[in-house]
Order: C-alpha cells, then sequence, then structure tokens
DNA sequence: TAGTTTTGCTAAAACGTTTTAACAAACTCT
DNA sequence: AGAGTTTGTTAAAACGTTTTAGCAAAACTA
C-alpha cells in the first residue's frame, strides 16, 4: 500500500482534474455542477485507495489550522488539567483540536510555548496569564491572534476572559469560618499579583473586616512564589505554635501539600487544626476527613472560554464585553 | 504591526531572493557561500521585522511536522496523565511537540483520534492499544508510520513496545501479601483481554499456584469493562461477607474507587480488610492509611518509549527488537 | 440557423517554505 | 588574453491543497 494518497493520485486514477476531486471530496460538486455520478464514483475511488486529506496542506491553503492552542499554568495542577480537558472536549464538538503546553508559571517558558503554538497556526489562544505577561499578551494582541484569558484575567488589558469569582469565593469561604465559630485564622497564600490570589486575599480580608464578629484574630502567610513548597513546611509548625483554629489554603496545591504535612507530622484534622481550602481536587473527597472547600466552576469556565474563542473565530466579533465571572460553591466536609 | 511577516516580505524589503533568505535564517548561509554582511543583515532584519516561521508551510515542504502523536487510553487517570506528562518533556528535549488524544478504551475513538494525528501528518506515533485495535494498528503499520506501543503489547504483532513487567509485578504483590500471612485473597480485575490486566492476573494465580502456603482461598472477580464503576459497588459487599482478608486491585481507578466506595461504608482499612493495589496514584500516599502498592516505571516507560520513537524518526532502524519490559516496585505503607 | 444559456469540467494561481541547478561576475592561472 | 575557478546570488520547482475564472460542448431559444 502506498503510504500516502494524495488528491493528485485519485484524479490520475480517474483521469479528471485536481480541483474536481477536490470539490467533489468538500462536498461542493453540487454548487460547482459536477455531473452526480462523476461525484459518486470520486468519493468511492478515495475511499477505496485510502485517501486522507492532508491537513497541514489545507491549513497553508486555507490559513485556517483548526487548531486552538492553550497555555495553561502548572502541568501537575489536577485543576488545570481539569480545565484543559474540558476544554479538549468542547473543542472538539466545534471540530477543533486543542494543542496545549504549560508555562509552569514562568514568563520565559510563556512566551516559548506561545511563540511554538503561534507558529503552528492556531487559530486562536486560550491562556492561563502568568506574572509579567502582560506585555507579551498586547503583543499577541496586536498581531491579530485571536485570544482569551481564563482563570485569571490582566487588569488595564482588553483581553476577554473567563474567570471564577474569586473575590465573592473568598468572602463565602471565610463568612463560613467565621460563622462557624473560628476565631484564630492563619490564611497561607503565594506571594504574586497574580489575579486569582490578590483577589482571594481582598475577599479574605474584606469578611474580617465586615464581620460583626469582633476577636478575630487573623494572620496572612506569603510563601515565595518559588519555593513555596519548602516554605509551607517551615511555616506550618509556627502556625501550630499559634494556637491558629483554622488554616486557610486558598489554592488546591497548597491544601494538599499542607494535609501531606499535617499527615507526617501526626497532626490530626480536625481535632488538632481545622482546615478549609479553595478548589475541590478529588482527593478532599477521598480523604478522611473530607476536606471542606470552595469548588470552582471548572467545567462551565472551560465551556464559555472555549465556546467564546469559537464564537470569534467563525465571526469576527469583539468580545471584551464578554468577560465573564463565575460564581463556584462551597463544599462542607468535615475538615471544619 | 503586519499581522504575519514572511520570507518575502523580508525579501522585498532588502531586495534580495527569498532563497537567500531561507538560507540565512536556517544557517545555511555558510555552505551556500553567501557573503558574511550580507547574512547579518538579513538575521538582524529578520528579527527587527519579528518574522516568525510558519510551520505548516515548513512541514509541507519537508514532509516533517515535528510532531509525535499520543494516544492515551483514559485521559481521567492519572497514570496517563503523568505518561504524558514525561512524554511531552522528554519530546521537547528532542525538539518535538506531542498532540495528543484519549481513546477512552474505545476502539472508534481509537482509530478516530489516530486518523486524525495522522492527517496533521505526525512524524511518528506512541499508543496505548485498545481491545481490539491490533487491525488498526497494523494498518497503520503498512503505510508506514512510525509506531510505538506504550504500556501495553499487541501479541503477535511485530510493533516495538514498551511496558512493565506486569507478570513480575504481580508476582511480587502477591507474593508478599501470603508472606505478610494473609490467607483469604480478593483480586478484583477488569473483564478484558489486555495484556495488562492479563499478565497481572496471571501473575497473581501463578504465585497463589506456586505457593508452598498450601491454605490459600482466592476468589477473581471480573468487572465488565463498560460500567465496572457500578458493579464494584455491587461486589464489595459480596467480598465483604465472604470475609475476605484483603483485598487486591490490579489498578489505580479500581483501587481509588475501592477506597472510595470503604470511605462510604465506613469501613476501615486495614483493620476491617487491607487492601493493596497497582500503580501509585499521588491519592495512595496521601491518604490515612497509606495504600501499600506495586509503583509501575512510568517515567521510565515515558523515556524510553519516546527516545526509541526519536531514535527511529532520525535513523530508521527497525526497532522491534528494542522492545521492553520493565519492573516496577513494591511500596509499603499501611494498608497491608 | 445563429445566438444564448446551461452544463460539466479544468487550468492555473496561491499559500510559505526549502532546495537545487544555474548563472553572472570576479578572480586566478598560464 | 583566454581558460578555468571561485564567489555570491537567484530562478524555479516542489510539497498538497483550495478556489476562481474561463472554456468547450451541449442544450435550449425563437
Amino acid at each position: 500500500m502506498k503510504s500516502k494518497i494524495t488528491l493528485t493520485d485519485i484524479a490520475q486514477h480517474l483521469d479528471v482534474s485536481v480541483a474536481l476531486v477536490s470539490l467533489v471530496l468538500r462536498n461542493k460538486w453540487k454548487e460547482n455542477r459536477i455531473s452526480r455520478e462523476l461525484a459518486k464514483k470520486v468519493k468511492e475511488t478515495a475511499k477505496q485507495m485510502g485517501y486522507k486529506p492532508n491537513v497541514v496542506a489545507q491549513s497553508l491553503r486555507t490559513g485556517k489550522s483548526g487548531i486552538i492552542g492553550l497555555i495553561i499554568a502548572d502541568i501537575s495542577n489536577p485543576f488545570y488539567g481539569q480545565i484543559a480537558r474540558v476544554i479538549e472536549n468542547e473543542a472538539e464538538k466545534s471540530g477543533y483540536e486543542v494543542m496545549f503546553g504549560s508555562s509552569e508559571e514562568n514568563l520565559d517558558k510563556f512566551i516559548k510555548v506561545g511563540e511554538t503554538l503561534i507558529s503552528r497556526q492556531v487559530d486562536g489562544l486560550i491562556v492561563v496569564p502568568v506574572s509579567g505577561s502582560d506585555v507579551t499578551l498586547s503583543g499577541w494582541k496586536e498581531r491579530n491572534i485571536p485570544l482569551i484569558c481564563i482563570d485569571r484575567f490582566v487588569p488595564d488589558l482588553k483581553i476577554p476572559f473567563i474567570v471564577s469569582d474569586n473575590y465573592l469565593g473568598s468572602l463565602t469561604v471565610t463568612d463560613f469560618m467565621i460563622e462557624r465559630g473560628y476565631r484564630k485564622i492563619a490564611f497561607v497564600t503565594n506571594d504574586t499579583e497574580l489575579s486569582t490570589y490578590k483577589e482571594r486575599e481582598n475577599g479574605f480580608l474584606d469578611a474580617v473586616k465586615k464581620s460583626t464578629v469582633t476577636n478575630i484574630s487573623h494572620t496572612v502567610f506569603k510563601l515565595n512564589h518559588k519555593d513555596w513548597w519548602a516554605e509551607l513546611r517551615n511555616i506550618i509548625p509556627l502556625i501550630l505554635k499559634m494556637e491558629t483554629e483554622i488554616i486557610y489554603f486558598p489554592q488546591n496545591m497548597l491544601g494538599i501539600e499542607g494535609i501531606r504535612i499535617f499527615k507526617e507530622l501526626n497532626i490530626n484534622i480536625p481535632s488538632d487544626i481545622s482546615v478549609i481550602s479553595y478548589d475541590n481536587p478529588e482527593i478532599f473527597e477521598l480523604y478522611k476527613p473530607g476536606i471542606t472547600c470552595y469548588e470552582q466552576p471548572v467545567s462551565e469556565m472551560a465551556k464559555e472560554a472555549t465556546s467564546l474563542l469559537v464564537k470569534k473565530l467563525s465571526k469576527n466579533i469583539a468580545l471584551e464585553k464578554y468577560s465573564k465571572k463565575i460564581a463556584g460553591n462551597l463544599i462542607i466536609r468535615e475538615s471544619c
């Protein structure tokens, strides 16, 4: 069997033009007045010869690759894995494929992955912006690359975004803690300007401030972005020493690492300390005790973002006004 | 800013030929005797004009896409996620990118994903074969598509494979259970012909058979492939009623689902029943009690498979003789 | 019968590259 | 000075498609 059958092969085999074959196989034979029988014959021969279109050639000619590029922030974070899954699924429904890469929260890698995707002629890009990526993003925008931000947005940049309502979410979490009677609260976050963390911190602080309960003592710990992993290990004993009643992790990786450390230290949740976290990875459900958390509307975000981009690609409209902040929901389990 | 700068743009701008620009930018100017100064000028202009090669056009011309296709079996299985991650990483080191899709253990989807990847002109394919995929695979092989199987192999098909040594692994697990004194053992597996499951079952059965201990009672439960999820729920109470001492899940998803069900039923591990599983997802480490399991050499497999494919792509050699079964290792925790 | 319309198909350009053969100009020999 | 060689550059074909304008033949019109 010949390894690659092209339109030319079929055309030669039937002694017709390449154009005709192309028209038939893309179902344009009617409007191009190609006779029904010939069309049929072409289709059959194509199938029988095992013709598969060369998408690369198609892309080159049409300028459309049928690929959506996705840049997530951290491949090992199940949250982004889930986002990628849903986007892939949704994209497929609209006939697109997804190519993706992870920036690992690193600007250089972000740029590199993006440029690679662009040189592959992706039709559009869904990105989780990383710290410092605003210049790059506006550059891409200038170059007319259809762009959507997901999970995080970049203030001041007129790029449409679909994110979860992190401020509201964190308010909810904090109100819940206070209502449950917790008064000594530790908030352990990453030291970064990213919108997600900022808004969750603001939500936390505002909830405490607005509360009618007055005797709340709260401490914010900021982990160095680069080796938060190690820092968390150092900080947790401190937090325990402070007789903290509850620790609030505003992100799943922090939460997961937290419970790992508690397990190692033989600290019991919730009898020794209570825990609440953002995001709802499978492990929070399975863990004993189940971890109370604020679940983000992952599927919804991913779906919205994809359909927004697809809309943009089919009819070229401005999208900023479609930007959205979507609420999630609190899942109460046994950890607090 | 113009949205797409091409070689032609640069050539016109400098009033030289497109050929020259191409030669310079791909660092072939020396062997083509292009003057040093002109080369320098071309490079500078290219950078300054923001030229990015159109990889699609390059692919069409060269017949190489620089993409490795990957078909995993189940996107929601962290085991395959990890494989995908490592492959992507390794591929990148050799200058390849990875496009992937999941077959969801479904033959039609497997074929569809594969054909899509092929029509995208992937340079080669790493696949986790699904049940019944042998015909498809040999078809692809006929079409000269460089192919490697990972995780599972297809007997009788001369396609190079990198898998873990499932028979040996299961022997090890079973020997361990017996040595620990367990005598009433349930083996809960999927009802499938896939090499992984078959070999783990054989390993289990042979270990029991060969054992010098005589009073072992073992039962094999086979879950219907399609809704194993529901069936497992039905079977576990039976297993408990049989006063089984230990339950052996020969795959991570089975194990995870198992502990979820135990949690729901308020069954304690290991006091009510002991558990041992194959694979080592994060949750087995974090869970209380930690789940004893047999860890597969995921990274090693993924690395081997990638480097094998890359080798094939650079120098076109036959690979079957490089097929490998790699041993994993037992991780002892508290669940048995 | 001559003109007009319809039918059925094809030639050719284009997409952005890579690669090879060829060519003019400048040099180097005798 | 003429032949040969080297240097620096380019024209053109090719990869596999899509798409448009156009053409010949057939079928109508009147």
